[in-house]
DNA sequence: TTTTCATTTTAGTTTAATCTAAAGTTATAG
DNA sequence: CTATAACTTTAGATTAAACTAAAATGAAAA
């Protein structure tokens, strides 16, 4: 656990891909089908920046490259990430509960008593 | 440990901080006094990120800012980050000491045996 | 009240990170 | 060999972070 390594998990983009190769290796073309809203060019730098802070390992077969997360790289971090990706579900799946329950009868506001 | 105190404790300039209030309180202005390189406000704007991801903790007393690291809030990095610090140390050592010894007489090296 | 001290805040600039689009690699298939 | 698939790299633009200088704040001293 270096400063590189802090700046690199300090990036939500570098984040979100630390998370997909988490417990899998992807090749590149997967992670950047995971996230539509960026260029494969941009995923594939982000790749670099983390491969650079050691946070992930590359192995290369065929025409692809299957990327997977360091943990032990990462230290005391690791866990903290997982806690992190936990609480984010816990809290999704609460606003799901939330939204679900607004769609059945509103409870009824009790009327002022007139004085 | 969320990703704001990740963010937060990304920037080098925010670690430095960080250790000057590690284990005890500063003042803002002592703070940018063993920071001669950088202006005040710069480091007015680091103690209120640093404050915003709940890392330092303030107390006001006369005219006077005492920050605080708030080691709780950095979870399992904080001890991380001691030992980034310590190893900083070590390795600032090291090198003092190989200075030195390059002081003394430089070991020969053998001539190549002529063939 | 006015002044001063310690600090924050703002406005504007500089510097660094991130992204896109396009060109460049490298290995496999035809 | 040429073509293609899966990536990477580069150049240039956009966006965000960090810094500076100066103005603003707030509390205490005169």
């Amino acid at each position: 656990m270096d400063a590189a390594a802090l700046a690199a998990v300090a990036s939500p983009r570098r984040r979100e891909i630390l998370r997909l190769v988490w417990d899998r290796e992807c090749a590149a073309g997967e992670i950047h089908q995971a996230m539509p809203d960026v260029s494969f060019g941009a995923v594939s730098l982000q790749l670099r920046a983390l491969s650079g802070a050691g946070l992930v390992t590359c192995r290369r077969e065929h025409r692809h490259r299957f990327y997977r997360a360091n943990r032990a790289a990462l230290g005391p971090v690791a866990s903290a990430l997982e806690k992190m990706w936990d609480d984010a579900l816990w809290r999704l799946k609460l606003q799901a509960e939330l939204e679900q329950s607004r769609r059945g009868p509103r409870p009824r506001r009790r009327r002022r008593k007139a004085s």
